[in-house]
DNA sequence: TGTACATCAGTGAACGCGCGTTCACTGATGTAC
DNA sequence: TGTACATCAGTGAACGCGCGTTCACTGATGTAC
């Protein structure tokens, strides 16, 4: 026993474990991108990891939890990008934390258009994600959102030039978010902030899934930060 | 030979060619909200249809082809009931237009989510469009959202509150939708529209992906209007 | 420190199923004279 | 109008391939005494 190592120290065959994990998930990521989702395969991943195909078993129990392990590690991965990049742009600089935001998104979405697929494309048939495992890794994005709106309205740095009427359920939506995310933010500027999110993830999809045409638009990264400029505009947030 | 005639007057035998191929493209459909895409299979319709798989052959180069009569059909659904929408809409009211688009796109993916997936969701891998096929269905939307703009911007019933640049790349493209649409939209309007439609897009995918929890929101349809005034104000579209 | 036992990674065969596509064919429908 | 021929829808077998999952098993690694 090793008290006060646990988790550190490890037995070569915990090592390898760990280490046989990063590769299952590495392949499945690499099987993502060049035969999509629903089309993952056990079979394919135990051949490519050298390995018998009941061998995989000892690792997932089936082919929905590959499935599971892949949505988490790109939810994971595209949160740690965000979170990152909202960190390096100064704290009352609020329009351009939003814009780290839409940038970082885009950036991991054209890299990792798979892996975008399977978070916010189509629904993969007959897979359920299971809410336990990711729902916290799947809310980082909008939760980096959430702060940046809060920490802008509490600043008093967002303009809502025109104002919305929010329709009463919402309204009663909005207070349980406030609950639970501890926040403070007005329901006008909570309501941009749906749009805005929405809206986001809108743009980038035209352009990871190729909605425009191969050549309507010569710059396709001149094109985004255009987008990005109305969105932040439409979310009415300022700089101080 | 039926001179005059000619596409009217059929054998029995180009009657029941017709009827067989509507059969495919409707069992195909019901594939397509099962199964998905990815897992679309020439095997499972023939089974479906009554008749041995080879059979289909007749009707469907392959696998693909049956793929692109899903998608010019799902296309020339949502164009026709676009079109259909904007036309109940007084011409002047060009809000109202828009929001039309927007239900009409939503009320549709929300129907026909798979068919909606096929669209705008993940690219199914290794199927590529045909551009002489689908270019012409798939830009129905785009179309009448241009017709829009167009009209409204001639009517001087467009508001871009802030000025924002247009880059000198995007002004460029903008000149070639122009003349290849016979339109005179100003790039500051087109600007704002094409960043309108792909919001509206992810505003609609977020709804019929189902990227809110399940139990966020209380009223969809609310937040829906909600979002789409917010979009309508991003366009900065005024009624006259 | 050495030994007996438990744990676990990986094997290989099997079950029952699916797929796209080709090919030679039968028999019904359509057409030219 | 009747007959000979051409067209075409659909058959059934075959090719070669893939899949998820279970099961009894071997042999190496880890652990308790």
């Amino acid at each position: 026993m090793c008290i006060g190592y646990i988790g550190l120290v490890t037995t070569p065959r915990e090592r390898a474990r760990a280490q046989t994990f990063e590769d299952i998930t590495r392949i499945g990521r690499s099987h993502l991108a060049t035969d999509g989702a629903a089309s993952l395969s056990l079979r394919a991943v135990a051949r490519d990891l050298g390995v018998v195909s009941s061998a995989v078993y000892r690792y997932v129990k089936s082919r929905d939890e590959l499935l599971t392990l892949l949505v988490v590690d790109a939810y994971t991965e595209l949160g740690d990008a965000v979170d990152a990049a909202v960190n390096e742009v100064p704290a009352d600089n609020f329009p351009e934390q939003f814009k780290a935001v839409g940038r970082t998104v885009r950036t991991w979405g054209l890299a990792e258009s798979s892996r975008y697929a399977l978070l916010f494309g189509s629904p993969v048939p007959g897979y359920h994600a299971p809410a336990d495992r990711t729902t916290g890794p799947g809310t980082r994005v909008i939760m980096a959102l959430v702060s940046i709106f809060a920490a802008a309205s509490a600043a008093g740095a967002v303009t809502a030039r025109v104002d919305f009427p929010v329709p009463a359920s919402l309204r009663r939506d909005f207070e349980v978010i406030r609950t639970e995310t501890g926040t403070q933010i007005p329901d006008a500027v909570l309501g941009r902030g749906l749009a805005t999110w929405a809206s986001l993830f809108g743009v980038v999809s035209f352009d990871v899934f190729d909605q425009y045409g191969s050549d309507t638009f010569t710059d396709r990264d001149e094109v985004f930060e255009y987008q990005l400029g109305l969105l932040a505009e439409m979310a009415g947030l300022d700089s101080i």
